[in-house]
RNA sequence: UGGGUUAUGGUGUAACGGUAGCACUACAGAUUUUGGUUCUGUCUGUCUAGGUUCGAAUCCUAGUAACCCAACCA
């Protein structure tokens, strides 16, 4: 029984590092840039980077990574905000890289100072040819030897705004034959004329995240800057500016970012089906975002449960949806109130019980004692779900078929005598009789059936909407399939079901409650429904190992 | 053809020279008034080839494969 968790090669250097006194507490960053809504691979970052100062002491900063006017907005600092706390994690400082832009405006006037930085008027297309390739060292640029004066001279009136957009940039004097491409005389600022979310239009030059991200680590002393394996060749830079300003020593880790099967997870690629209208917007259920896995009726535990689950690493790795949604199940199980709702109605009489409706007793969660019991109607005509009846059913089959018996959930015991049909033979309703000494709890007759079925009284049923989510797309890996990954969308991802009918129970649902289907899956109420009509999202269906059965068959 | 990173069952992740473990999946069974849950059991793995060692997933050598780097994005 030992307890003990084997640590991720991140804990392990934390537990080195406190051990050798070399911090007395961590800190750690979450740096989102606002440009888009949050997803799962951030949702790791958030686990790891909150997760990781929970565990060992210390605090996380939030820290917007605003060095880019032209893409980023406040509508964006909003809901990351929000995703973050609905994970159940709160910051210590709310912090942008913008805030810096000063400070970091004096970082760069030192290095020219120190003949490491210079102006430089190529075009992007000459730095670009420059600069060489992977294989071939680049040359040096015509302006590289410019003066310290003249350097400090035109980056002021950069600064000023004396030039326009692409005219001028600043960048790191290093060496244009480094094997690491990233030390090629780096940009470190470029001039846009534009207005900036928190700066407004005080700044028309914007530092690169290479030249503001390591500076910004250094100057709120976080201590692991953990990042995705991206990045590892930034590291080199990273410090190497550090190193020539002098300043706090932030270090880089890097892990192998998580990918997930039958999705994407690119801000790219999302924001692609949202601009083309593939899905509803940001928070369409079917998406792999924090917003969308909320509405969806994801909770939070279960997201925090899976980043625990799948670990962190530095391999590459397509991780199973079907796992997150086993993390999902798992939580869902043992809060969700039960309730009955039949998908496809097949009516059936009991012939044999009176025109009255009986109000029986059911448990509202056989998971959790406390979640009480509540009375379903049940009366002489009831729906059942089509798929549990068959005419001729093959062996093993438990449910509903000629002369044959099964419960009805928290009611009783039923045998069907007769099927109905239509002109074109489609069965039309079942005539069925109950066995009156067979009521649920007080049941006398001896009888034991395998089959339980879930039913609705037709007389109070309440008509509801339900929308069930598959998969977004066709293939396991879709950032490895051939072609435009749009090619493989899933045209049944989304499959609306306008009239199902509900318990009478439902009509009170609320947006905070999550519920089970029974026999059917996860449910919650969604921002949409409005008074006449409740619409439900399916958060995840249950195991259906019957459903596996026949279709080995 | 340069630099960097990584290779353990179907998937994800441990084992830090000493019995390849855990979770998911799959399969078989028990329980069950949800074919859900729960419980039990089973299958499947160290990239390759050499070497060091009493003993190698782990150390050494040589290969192989995958991924990242040539945005005035982050």
């Amino acid at each position: 029984m030992s307890e003990e968790k084997s640590l991720n090669f991140l804990e392990e250097i934390i537990e080195a590092d406190l051990a050798s006194g070399k911090y007395k507490q961590i800190i750690t960053r979450f740096p989102p840039e606002p440009n888009g809504y949050l997803h799962m691979g951030h949702a790791t970052s958030i686990c790891l980077n909150f997760g990781l100062t929970k565990k060992y002491g210390g605090y996380t900063n939030l820290r917007f990574d605003d060095t880019n006017p032209i893409t980023e907005d406040t509508e964006y600092v909003e809901s990351i905000k929000a995703d973050i706390r609905w994970l159940g994690f709160e910051w210590k400082h709310e912090l942008y890289a913008s805030d810096y832009f000063e400070t970091l405006y004096g970082f760069a006037v030192q290095l020219i100072q120190k003949g490491l930085a210079y102006v430089d008027d190529s075009t992007s297309e000459q730095i670009a040819a420059q600069k060489g390739t992977p294989t071939q060292p680049g040359i040096n640029s015509p302006y590289r030897n410019r003066s310290v004066e003249e350097n400090l001279q035109l980056f002021e009136a950069m600064r000023n705004g004396k030039y326009q957009d692409g005219e001028k940039v600043l960048r790191a004097k290093i060496d244009m034959a480094h094997p690491n491409m990233l030390m090629r005389d780096p940009l470190m600022y470029r001039i846009k004329h534009a207005h900036h979310h928190r700066t407004g239009d005080k700044w028309c030059i914007y530092p690169m995240y290479d030249f503001a991200h390591g500076q910004s680590d250094s100057i709120e002393n976080i201590t692991h800057s953990i990042c995705t394996l991206e990045f590892v060749p930034h590291r080199e830079l990273y410090d190497w500016f550090i190193a020539q300003l002098g300043i706090y020593p932030s270090h880089q880790y890097e892990f192998a970012r998580r990918n997930l099967s039958y999705t994407v997870m690119s801000k790219r690629k999302l924001l692609q089906l949202v601009n083309e209208k593939l899905v509803a917007g940001w928070d369409d259920p079917r998406m792999p975002t924090i917003s969308a896995m909320r509405r969806r009726g994801y909770l939070p535990e279960s997201i925090r449960d899976f980043c625990d689950g799948i670990g962190v690493a530095k391999r590459e790795n397509l991780v199973d949806i079907g796992l997150l949604e086993f993390y999902v199940r798992e939580r869902l199980n043992k809060v969700a109130l039960r309730r009955m709702v039949v998908f496809d109605p097949l009516k059936i009489t009991i012939t044999n019980f009176a025109d009255e409706t009986e109000w029986v007793e059911t448990e509202n969660n056989p998971e959790d004692p406390n979640a009480g019991l509540r009375t379903m109607p049940f009366s002489r005509e009831l729906y059942i779900e089509r798929e549990d009846f068959m005419e001729q059913p093959p062996k093993k089959y438990f449910r509903l078929a000629p002369g044959q018996m099964v419960r009805l959930k928290s009611a009783y015991i039923i045998q069907c005598n007769e099927v109905i049909k239509d002109a074109a033979g489609n069965v039309t309703e079942l005539k069925c009789t109950y066995l009156p000494e067979s009521k649920s709890g007080n049941d006398t007759s001896g009888i034991h059936v395998k089959g339980t079925l879930h039913w609705v009284s037709v007389a109070h049923a309440v008509p509801i909407e339900v929308r069930l989510y598959d998969r977004l797309f066709t293939v396991e890996n879709v950032d490895a399939a051939e072609g435009n990954f749009k090619d493989y969308f899933n045209p049944k991802s989304l499959e609306v079901m306008h009239t199902v009918f509900a318990e009478p129970a439902l009509q009170n649902a609320n947006i905070a409650e999550r519920y089970q289907f029974m026999r059917k899956g996860y449910f919650c109420l969604d921002k949409d429904s409005y008074p006449q009509k409740l619409i439900f999202n399916r958060t995840v269906g249950l195991k259906d190992t019957w459903a596996k059965e026949m279709k080995k068959a």
